[in-house]
DNA sequence: CGTGATTGGTTGACACTGTCAACATCGCGA
DNA sequence: TCGCGATGTTGACAGTGTCAACCAATCACG
């Protein structure tokens, strides 16, 4: 009865999953939707004609449209999570990890702002449990690591890595909802979000 | 034709005024639904009921719901932006200041979240354009004046104020995001907004 | 093999929403 | 006085999320 959120196949044949879930399709389908038309196109109607079902079949899946849209969140997040570990593992220095994240968060935001909106301001996925849960901390302890590396490197000051890199993802996500969520909105051009978050980064490592 | 935002009086009488125009109650109303029962409770059929007229009078004042909204908003700037002038111009440290325009924010954020959400949170402001945008740029520029008279008493570092200010809120912004408004949420209890920006702050302004 | 339940799908209905159109009323200027 | 614009009303419509009822297939198991 609840939603599975699709993760392992049916447990019957496991060589080749050729075919995609249905629950996986509608996923897709509200992401795609997500995407290109805002979280208003995101309809189950919508959903479930671009998945080939009918308008009410994502309730055999999903309890509601909140659990689909938390369903995307969480396959979003784990796109997102395995981006930052790769870079997390990469060969590249510290400080040079922390600006590829910083990069890629601007990046996911714009090419996709509503999916990005969906996994950092949403107040329905505020309320996240589960799997989603999960997800989202898996995200932030790359980042947390990658900041941590930072401190013992001597780049970041002296402080928790848990508050120090949430202040740091939490600017960059601020910036990001100044400049296109809200309507205090600065004159445009006078400074991008890498910008700002270069001088973040360079007032808190002068020693 | 077009929603004037009820700000002065039919230009009539202009000794005590008594009564409200019903623009303005609709606004009132509008916004106590949403601090009472989020965005989703200001349905324009909740307003009109709650401003004692019927489902389809709101659309004699505003152009739709979005309009409603944005008048919403543009009421809630003004008020926002009273607070911080007063802040600015009281005669306390400018260090004090921020730390209050910073607490005020907070303190918004706390009291009345869906509100916070509308100003700060929503695609639809985004597009703001005319008396909307000048009270949102009016009261960022209480704040960047409270950031500038700060650097000029050497309490935070050499920038261009207006990106420092950018950056300042941005961070107050992003943490009370993270806090309530996505699934990456960090463990309970772990900081604080108020002390991860005070944390930011000493960062910013050791020397 | 037969059978019964579980799973995944369908159609139809319901209340609620934003929005538009048509009609009513009231106050003021010519 | 008359007419007209502003303000309000009721009624309708399409679209939405969601629930209920029904249907088909698959699969466990005697």
């Amino acid at each position: 009865m609840e939603s599975d959120g699709g993760t392992h196949s049916p447990a019957g044949i496991r060589g080749a999953a050729i075919t995609k879930t249905t629950a996986e399709r509608l996923i897709e389908a509200a992401a795609d939707l997500l995407d290109s038309g805002g979280e208003g196109a995101v309809t189950l109607r919508a959903v479930g004609s671009a998945a080939g079902v009918s308008h009410n079949a994502p309730y055999k899946h999903f309890a509601n449209r909140s659990a689909l849209l938390a369903a995307v969140a969480t396959a979003s997040f784990r796109d997102l999570a395995m981006a930052m570990q790769a870079i997390r593992q990469a060969s590249t220095s510290p400080k040079d990890k922390l600006s590829d994240t910083i990069a890629l968060t601007i990046d996911f935001h714009q090419k996709t702002p509503a999916r990005y909106r969906l996994l950092f301001n949403n107040p329905d996925t505020a309320s996240a449990d589960g799997e989603l849960r999960i997800a989202a901390t898996e995200t932030f302890e790359h980042l947390r690591a990658i900041v941590e590396a930072c401190q013992q490197a001597g780049y970041l000051p002296d402080a928790p890595s848990h508050t120090l890199a949430s202040l740091i993802f939490a600017s960059a996500h601020g910036l990001l909802a100044i400049e296109s969520d809200g309507a205090m909105r600065p004159e445009k051009g006078l400074s991008t979000v890498a910008t700002s978050m270069e001088l973040l980064l360079s007032l808190l490592s002068r020693r």
